[in-house]
DNA sequence: GACGGCCTCCCCCGGATGGGAGAGGGGGCA
DNA sequence: TGCCCCCTCTCCCATCCGGGGGAGGCCGTC
């Protein structure tokens, strides 16, 4: 497979770092088989550049300014939906990795992965075919699992996190306390949690909210 | 200064993302004054690369397997006082920063720096010069103002923030119900929150705890 | 139409939590 | 020695929180 010299694999990098773009390039133009086309610091620019060079493969860090890495794979898809996007983050508890995945993101792998496999990561999804890091496909099964909150359960969790009360909660929701509280005891079941610190303990473990 | 060509100062690279890394190597080693001696992938490695090759600057991750970035500073300190230690990390709300720089690193930088800074943040140190970048600067101005926790105050701050009631917490720690409910009252105190997840969503934005 | 999920609201109640105030012992520091 | 901080423990009390129910309305799907 190799041995298919007619055309370079044309990539672009998308990461918030510097230092990892760098090291992401040196990576890739090394291999005989695929290229940089060019390299974004935020997901704007990812947007803006994808559309100028229409890569082969676009790596996505998750976590970016201005727009983060979900956007950034819907935007593309809406243009694209053939588009090819391998994301690539951190943290493996991530919950927004499913959300790219099922957007149509191709591939997900971890920055500390080693170079082999962000290499054969790249070109797996150049190829169109799939690719998850292992323990990220474990972490799919178990989810699955798991019971998921719906819509209003994060907006109330997410008040919940920061600390709000009930009562605080209802009046930003512009629901009864009663309601709040309805929806809180609910995440505290979902997330098999005894009271609502551990809740916010637990979703922070799963990556259901962030910062 | 640039003129001073009769030795280069030799950097070692501590980080556990492969690609961070190479980025990192690839940017040092352009320059015509430093270059890369060793690179590790550990703290552990991080510590006998240290003693192998006595660089003139140690570039640290701050959170790293097997042994943390300020347990590496820690080590080295004990080794060698002289030793220039650059501290790398990606959020500017580590806690642990200000231990480093109290433990005696001599500066710190984030992973998204431009690489110039990056560069003269490098040389800062190589010369025993202390390097922060200014939103730590800034931090560190905020920070002093603040009431710090106690010891004691971290412990249980640890274990609300896993979302134990006061007396599991009591029970962990060996005190009674009534000792962790005072201790919970100073944090909430101290930490300017009303209920004790607010008090935790404030330690997390802070950087008291991780995780 | 019937079913089920989601959001909204309601009830009761015991236990946990937070606020206020006090107090003793130990260790460090002037 | 005296002072101050930290850790420990105590008591009181209003409030919040979590567990147990139930229930109506609005959506979809089957």
């Amino acid at each position: 497979m190799a041995a298919e010299l007619h055309k370079k694999i044309r990539v672009i990098l998308a990461d918030d770092h510097p230092v990892v773009r760098d090291g992401l390039a040196a990576m890739v133009n090394q291999q005989p088989d695929m290229e940089v086309v060019a390299e974004a610091g935020d997901g704007d620019a990812a947007l803006t550049l994808f559309e100028q060079h229409h890569p082969d493969v676009m790596v996505l860090d998750l976590r970016m300014p201005k727009r983060d890495g979900l956007a950034v794979v819907q935007r593309v898809m809406e243009i694209n939906p053939k588009a090819r996007l391998l994301i690539m983050t951190t943290y493996d508890g991530d919950e927004d990795i499913f959300q790219c995945l099922s957007h149509g993101a191709k591939g997900y792998i971890l920055k500390d992965a080693p170079r082999p496999e962000i290499l054969s990561a790249i070109r797996a999804v150049s190829e169109d075919r799939p690719y998850t890091s292992s323990t990220v496909a474990a972490k799919a099964l178990q989810r699955m699992a798991k019971p998921s909150l719906t819509e209003r359960e994060l907006d109330v969790l997410e008040l919940v996190a920061q600390g709000r009360s009930n009562k605080d909660i209802a009046r930003r929701l512009s629901i009864t306390e009663g309601t709040a509280k309805t929806h809180v005891k609910s995440i505290l079941t979902k997330l098999d949690a005894i009271s609502r610190t551990e809740a916010v303990a637990v979703a922070h473990k799963r990556g259901l909210i962030r910062l």
